[in-house]
DNA sequence: ACTGCCGACATTTTT
DNA sequence: TGTCGGCAGT
């Protein structure tokens, strides 16, 4: 006789131990929000509370408790942040935790598009339009309407792109988006509806996609197509989302069917670092989640684990200034550490020597440089500390404000590959045919038309043979698809002329070039290497790591925006004047001038033991110097708070305490 | 038609 | 800071 036991269990396997030590290594509130089960969950993470970590480790017991890794979706803000994400996970688990499908909400649905774009009429092979491409073709369809209007001040193509793109990203009528952000331009509604209808037209024709399509044609195509939707969302049974207080109404209705099958979400986010409010997200969105997922729980993360008690008192003292928020109550263990300091100076110069010395010193004592940081709202308000720090050779890196990918030579390269993958983007054709000498606008068209059969008329004698060497260089590359770099190689080869002509700092920007042909060789194509490229263009350092590999760590210098999620031991903020932060575009608007408070204790909160905010009192502009007043969100300040310090020019004799010398 | 030059200018922040 | 529009010269 056979005997068979019953088990009394139920059907789930519920494994009695992980191998990780989940309640050891996390605090009570990171725990349960590691371990909650099924459902919405909503977890407020205020700066500095292992929002991340908490993460990560849900990523890891969801692994452990069986979910296969490919069934699990983590939407970050940048790429950068999945990688590092998963990476970390990885480490802590085993790489089960890298199969884990992360990234971008326009990566994912890029994805989507491709895989299922014949369900909406779209060519899978469509091309991804970066902004400045985008304005590209806003510039050319706007100009009937410019005609039309003579004489009249009609949108710039940055205008239209914002009106278009609030459109879209913040789900408004046109006329909404309208009479919000531009009701001077009010009376061409009209026109730019027609425009905008134009705008659409035209990619459509030419298989082009922008940044806000992404999103909109994969809304529209999961909306419109229960099959797809049910066969994208089944795959998703878990949704984890990062940085929830910046995704905008476009992007909640997205998760919404990313997740209608299995219903599992998972939100982190801090309603108080909320900062991109001009790419439409809206911060009380983080506040109404609960309206729009059917939440189980709200947990909060409050113990603080980077910064010094004084470091968080300012930053608390920022936020209380704030009023729409869900409660928070900051608290850390590090309950000493020097006072964050208030250094004014008397020129721009003289904080920038400043800091550069301050930083030697800092090194001196042992901090190395890239646990240093300087942070600052505009790109530009670095540009005389970057001398500085160049003049005394202290090695840096620069985050944030133009990225290498949008200079001109790299697009220019770019756009030769990108008619390789798609020979209908007239964009890129338009650019790499007026490279050639003698085609200007005029030529360029008239040759598009000849290319596209619609015309008898043959190019012009005058450069008949330069459209010859470029046309064979482009079907070279066609046929060697698969040698990335070895036609990057030629490509350089050919366009370094071009390049030696068009600029006259080209010794620079070759070296730029022949970096980017160096790092083709990580992509297996070049559809790969185009998509990646325009999605995840590379910031200011990635090109010249040869560089900064040799030195020592690299200082950095990043805009308070690229510093999210970040930290380092000291931080200053710099130029931190009334009409940088809050800007002076910002002041007239409650909304955004409390963005910019944000903006300000987002950067607070990336000092883990020293913060120093800085401003010069005067300013130089075009116009001659004029006074400057410290920004309004530290003005109130007490000096037992943010403390004053007093700079000193050196004499014989040698001050004590808190004086910094400069010589 | 295209190129180059000049002066005016406006400017956040990113996928 | 570079970028944009306008204008004159080739």
């Amino acid at each position: 006789m056979k005997t068979f036991v019953l088990s009394t269990e139920s059907g789930v396997q519920k494994p009695a131990n992980y191998k990780i030590e989940y309640q050891k290594q996390l605090n009570d509130a990171q725990y349960k929000a590691v371990m909650a089960g099924n459902g919405a969950h909503l977890i407020i993470a205020g700066a500095g509370t292992g929002k991340t970590r908490t993460l990560m480790y849900r990523v890891a017991r969801l692994i452990e408790d069986g979910l296969h890794p490919n069934r699990i979706l983590l939407l970050t803000f940048t790429r950068r942040a999945a990688r590092e994400m998963l990476d970390r996970a990885g480490s802590l688990l085993d790489d089960r935790c890298k199969r884990v499908r992360g990234g971008t909400f326009h990566h994912y649905c890029a994805h989507i598009l491709r895989e299922y774009a014949s369900e909406i009429n779209l060519n899978p092979n469509f091309t991804i339009l970066d902004s400045s491409d985008t304005q590209e073709v806003l510039q050319h369809v706007r100009l009937p309407f410019k005609e039309k209007n003579k004489g009249q001040r009609f949108p710039e193509k940055s205008t239209l792109y914002g009106l278009f793109s609030a459109m879209t990203n913040r789900e408004l009528t046109l006329l909404e988006a309208l009479s919000e952000l531009y009701p001077q331009f009010i009376h061409f509604h009209e026109d730019l509806v027609q425009l905008h209808k134009s705008f659409l037209a035209y990619k459509e024709l030419n298989n082009l996609v922008d940044f806000d399509d992404l999103l909109q044609l994969t809304k529209e195509l999961l909306e419109s197509n229960e099959a797809v939707r049910t066969k994208v969302a089944a795959q998703n049974e878990a949704v984890l989302v990062d940085e929830y207080q910046d995704v905008n109404k476009l992007q909640v209705s997205l998760i919404r069917l990313f997740s209608s099958v299995h219903k599992n979400v998972v939100a982190v986010g801090d309603d108080a670092q909320s900062i991109y409010r001009f790419r439409g997200a809206d911060h009380t969105g983080i506040l109404q989640f609960p309206e729009m997922f059917t939440t189980k729980s709200i947990i909060k993360l409050e113990q603080n684990y980077r910064s010094t008690q004084p470091i968080l008192d300012v930053a608390n003292a920022l936020l209380s200034q704030a009023s729409l928020k869900y409660e928070k109550n900051l608290f850390t263990e590090k309950k000493t550490g020097e006072l964050p300091g208030l250094v004014k100076t008397s020129t721009e110069q003289e904080q920038s020597q400043f800091l550069a010395q301050y930083i030697l010193h800092l090194r001196e004592q042992g901090v190395a440089l890239q646990d240093v940081a300087i942070l600052f709202r505009n790109s530009r308000d670095s540009f005389d500390v970057e001398i500085e720090l160049n003049r005394r050779g202290v090695p840096y890196v620069k985050y944030g404000g133009q990225k290498i990918s949008e200079a001109a030579h790299v697009k220019d390269i770019l756009a030769h590959i990108k008619v390789v993958v798609n020979s209908s983007d007239v964009i890129s054709w338009n650019r790499i045919l007026m490279l050639i000498d003698g085609i200007g606008p005029k030529s360029a068209a008239e040759l598009m038309i000849w290319m596209q059969g619609n015309s008898n008329a043959a190019p012009s004698k005058a450069y008949i043979d330069k459209i010859d060497e470029l046309t064979k260089l482009i079907s070279s590359i066609k046929k060697k698809q698969n040698q990335v770099q070895h036609c990057m190689q030629q490509l350089l080869e050919y366009y370094a002329p071009i390049c030696k002509k068009k600029y006259d700092d080209y010794p620079k920007r070759i070296k730029d070039l022949e970096a980017l042909v160096s790092m083709a060789n990580q992509f297996e194509d070049f559809e790969k290497l185009v998509q990646d490229l325009t999605l995840d263009p590379i910031d200011g350092t990635a090109l010249d790591t040869e560089a900064t590999q040799k030195e020592e760590n690299p200082l950095v210098l990043s805009t308070i925006h690229s510093a999210k999620g970040l930290e380092w031991h000291t931080v200053f903020i710099i130029q931190c004047l009334d009409g940088v932060i809050p800007s002076g575009y910002s002041v007239d608007k409650p909304e955004n001038l409390e963005e910019e408070l944000r903006l300000l204790y987002v950067a607070c909160t990336r000092a883990a033991e020293q913060l120093f905010i800085t401003y010069p009192i005067v300013l130089e502009s075009g116009f001659g110097d004029y006074f400057s007043n410290p920004s309004r969100f530290i003005a109130g300040m007490s000096e037992k708070m943010l403390e004053p310090w007093n700079l000193v020019r050196e004499t014989p004799q040698v001050d004590e305490g808190n004086q910094q010398l400069l010589n």
